[in-house]
RNA sequence: CGCGGGGUGGAGCAGUCCGGUAGCUCGUCGGGCUCAUAACCCGGAGGUCGCAGGUUCAAAUCCUGCCCCCGCAACCA
């Protein structure tokens, strides 16, 4: 037999600075389905997840809660790692970038680009917020102060190190024009080339001093490696590069590297760069793929539509929301998350076509024959012959497209086989053949094929849906022959051996109340605080402690214009009565005139941590009701109450 | 000219790279069946493939121009 080929596929390291959304786990969904196929069909996988750990955003939030920065990522790693084991997600190993494997690589690599010449030091220039401590470019300015806190910013330039991109430019575009295959899917391939590497690229930075949450440039100290050269290299770190390079040898470079299309640009002219520069080959495919957007638009904490895929998976268990996420969304486009498509999905495709097939069969089973597989007879008929041919054809059609990483077609080859099993039952219509003496062999031969059929569409199952095979070949009484869960025993047709004893048990996937799931899910969402803490998420509840960190006053509006250039914002000036008077900024210039707002009396927050909005200082926020529609309505207060009262 | 995605029967999409019968799921209407999770199966209706030019024997598909929608960024406090 040949020596089984190599398989390394690669998902981003995610950034844990906050829990991840379902966007998140698609992307690791999907890595999943491809590990779990390709190890399936024989391949020798190596499947790598983790976590981007580095860099200013996790040093300023872990200072926020009061935490150290290796502490703070502990907690939200350890969440993430729950999160794909209720996924499944078999990854075979787990790279944190603050590990000492990743760091001590990350530093040798660094210092040898130094000493090639790849790595020089000079200056950087740039505007620069001190209070941010982040420097932003010209054209991200908001009209000349930072765009985060809205404060003025000074232009400095600082010593700091260089990558000569420019020496590995033509080589790049050379080998994206001759390696089709390396961006994909094709059309980003045009937008890499044309809007960053043929105007040329400029020296990249790789080397920051203004925080320090990151890897010491090895030669000095004052500099953190660059967060992008840090969490690139770990597609090698974690194969052992520059320790021990057996794993390299045996898996780089890696076979399919998947990311989100945000970040392909740093996948396709960075990192094969540095590849480059290192010598070694560059991966054979990076797969840029869409984003999983919401009906209402892109998923945000503040419109408190965030799916957490946990809730959804402990709902709806793990195998239906990787279905979903599966099928629904062509792999490379965008797509569109809603609870009620996924029931849809959830309903018809797995309720009635698969659990319904499975389900029919099985009680068939066990009234015609007393939950003994029969022995099909000799004779085939039309029908059977087809069902055998699309059977035996299903999983090459699969292979082709999961070759093409088209799960999504994957996926519609398998649930052809299954709707033309369903089919096949109506056309020989089991029911008549059992109400004539003659009609038992044909019977015999018609539940034979059915089983068979299943058995096909349990194996092929496995790579999308890990748990629900084993439900089936429970049923079907396969679960201890696992001769018969191998994609090889897809071969040939009829090797379930007549006599097993089949047993009815619970339907797969019951079918889901639409209404009623969507007003549960309703419920779920109000109760769901803006950013919740780790550890009161299960809940969504809130203690009265961390209620009344909230200040709320009654305030009464004595001024009010519109925002220039904002066409949902208004400008308020609220009086708290002997707290003074605060200017707001508000969304609500689509439901408020100006002029209708003055001398209102409304429920104010108070001790809001002040933003600019449109340039505009905000130093408070006004309550309103928001309808479905996106209409807002203030609140307000009954009876006369003095401007400042607390609000409890 | 900020970057990107998209406009195909009521809804959601495939097909567009490599021109040649416009396909799938849902919905809808009608029928069939009763083994099954009110599920399953069959059939029908419904489309100027955003618009306008061009290339071609032939264009949803290639070329040119235009219109519109969405995401990022910006105006969620």
């Amino acid at each position: 037999m040949a020596k089984p080929k190599k398989y390394y596929i690669t998902t981003p390291i995610y950034y844990p600075s906050n829990k991840l959304h379902i966007g998140n786990s698609y992307t690791t969904v999907a890595a999943d389905a491809l590990a779990r196929f390709k190890r399936l069909t024989g391949h020798h996988v190596w499947f790598l997840t983790g976590t981007d750990e580095h860099g200013q955003k996790i040093q300023r939030r872990a200072a926020e809660a009061g935490k150290q920065p290796l502490e703070f990522v502990d907690e939200i790693v350890a969440w993430i790692k729950n999160l794909w084991k209720k996924l499944d997600i078999s990854y075979d190993d787990f790279i944190r970038t603050t590990e000492p494997r990743h760091k001590e690589t990350v530093a040798k690599i660094f210092s040898r680009f130094y000493e090639q010449g790849d790595i020089y030091k000079g200056k950087y220039e740039g505007w620069y917020c001190t209070p941010c401590e982040a420097y932003w470019q010209e054209r991200q300015l908001q009209e000349k102060n930072c765009p985060d806190c809205g404060r003025k910013v000074e232009l400095i330039s600082e010593e700091a190190y260089f990558f000569r991109m420019s020496r590995y430019t033509a080589r790049l575009i050379e080998h994206i024009e001759t390696h089709p295959e390396f961006i994909q899917p094709v059309s980003r391939k045009n937008e890499m080339i044309n809007n960053f590497l043929k105007p040329g690229l400029e020296d990249l930075c790789v080397s920051r001093t203004s925080f320090q949450w990151g890897i010491p440039v090895p030669f000095d100290s004052e500099h953190v490696i660059y967060v992008w050269l840090d969490a690139l290299s770990n597609y090698i770190t974690a194969l052992g590069y520059g320790r021990d390079d057996s794993r390299v040898k045996l898996f780089w470079p890696a076979d399919v590297q998947l990311i989100g299309k945000d970040i392909l640009r740093f996948h396709t002219i960075y990192w094969p760069i540095f590849l480059m520069a290192l010598d070694l080959p560059l991966p054979r495919t990076v797969f840029g793929h869409g984003w999983l957007l919401m009906q209402e638009g892109k998923m945000s904490k503040s419109k408190g539509n965030v799916v957490d895929p946990l809730v959804l998976a402990e709902r709806y268990s793990a195998d239906a929301v990787r279905y979903f996420l599966l099928r629904e969304i062509p792999f490379g486009q965008d797509g569109v998350y809603s609870l009620e498509a996924l029931i849809k999905r959830i309903n018809t495709d797995l309720a009635n076509d698969l659990g319904n097939l499975v389900s029919r069969t099985v009680t068939m089973v066990e009234r015609y024959f007393d939950g003994f597989l029969p022995a099909p007879a000799g004779f085939e008929d039309a029908s059977d012959i087809e069902l055998k041919a699309l059977a035996l054809d299903t999983p090459l059609l699969m292979e082709s497209s999961m070759d093409n990483l088209k799960m999504h077609d994957a996926l519609a080859s398998l649930w052809i086989l299954v709707r033309r099993s369903n089919k096949y039952i109506d056309e020989n219509a089991p029911w008549d053949l059992a109400r004539q003496a003659a009609g038992r062999e044909r019977l015999a031969s018609v539940i034979y094929n059915l089983v068979e059929s299943i058995r096909f569409i349990a194996v092929l199952l496995q790579p999308y849906m890990p748990r629900t095979p084993g439900r089936i070949w429970k049923q079907i009484g396969l679960a201890d022959i696992p001769d018969l869960q191998v994609w090889g025993s897809l071969r040939s047709w009829g090797m379930t051996k007549p006599g097993t004893a089949v047993r009815r048990e619970e339907d797969l996937f019951p079918r889901l109340d639409l209404q009623a799931e969507l007003k549960q899910a309703e419920r779920g969402e109000k109760k769901a605080p803006l950013e919740p803490a780790l550890e009161r998420e299960r809940t969504g509840l809130i203690s009265i402690d961390q209620f009344q960190q909230i200040d709320l006053r009654v305030g009464q509006i004595t001024a009010a214009a519109a925002v220039p250039g904002a066409d949902k914002l208004l400008q308020v000036m609220v009086d708290l009565g002997n707290d003074g008077k605060r200017q707001v900024v508000a969304g609500i210039a689509r439901d408020y005139l100006p002029g209708d707002l003055i001398g209102r009396r409304i429920l104010f927050v108070a001790n809001l941590k002040p933003a600019k909005l449109r340039g505009v200082l905000s130093e408070g926020m006004l309550l309103a009701a928001e309808d479905e529609a996106g209409r807002f309505s203030l609140t307000t207060v009954d009876g006369n109450v003095a401007p400042g009262s607390r609000v409890r």
